[in-house]
DNA sequence: TTCATTCATAACCAAATGGTTATATATTTA
DNA sequence: TAAATATATAACCATTTGGTTATGAATGAA
């Protein structure tokens, strides 16, 4: 996954309304009014969003007859959650070595370790 | 963690800059010469791209003297990450799900198992 | 065949985004 | 004190985003 499509991906997963249609989406297949059906919003708007997750990868479309169906791809999103994991292990850890040089110095803000 | 605030995260890490500064960022605390550094860039675009990871939750200023040091923030990404690693679970059981029943039922296709 | 349903597309709009240049403020250095 | 450095802010601009209404195309049902 390149730099482009993580930011596709991320960007897919920054508005409520497309990440409520994922978690729909986590309970299996949909088609489109299904899952336009929570929103108070054209179904036009829908329509964009869905092109949104999809450009990202994050669906994928299947037409039965006049009705579309919707599936979650879980790759995309694995890719980004695997970025996210990765980098915040390092954030975390160096957070973490600030906190215990802190408590080593007794630099607390409630000293004594009283309130 | 609200949707809103999923929203500001997401958003903030949909675009490569951002992400390039946070990768740094995992090498330690930096000031934001340090991180502008690599980007051919003005320094406001710089400035807010910061202001965008700040108000996510993603970074933290801390002032010493008239350098500005950023250090990341692990928990709003952890948090985003949560979301992602939760619902990916489902999506990828039903993928599967999908290539277990296509294999039992001998649905290939390249029927046989053979090229 | 005709009507209803499902969905997509076009055209439009306001607001947000990501960049710029110019300028201001605070701090350090000479 | 004067100059240099580090950063922020204001004002502006083009593009993207997220919505709308109007319309069209494909399919299913009466």
């Amino acid at each position: 996954m390149n730099e482009q499509n993580l930011d596709l991906v991320f960007g897919a997963l920054s508005d409520a309304t497309r990440r409520g249609m994922l978690a729909q989406l986590s309970q299996g297949e949909a088609n489109i009014t299904a899952l336009a059906a929570p929103y108070d919003m054209s179904q036009p708007a829908i329509s964009k969003h869905l092109r949104v997750l999809e450009r990202a990868g994050l669906i994928e479309r299947i037409k039965r007859g006049r009705e579309h169906y919707i599936k979650a791809n879980a790759g995309p999103a694995e890719q980004a959650g695997g970025w996210i994991t990765y980098y915040a292990q390092f954030w975390r850890q160096q957070f973490d070595a600030v906190e215990a040089y802190l408590q080593e110095h007794a630099e607390k803000k409630t000293p004594e370790g009283k309130v």
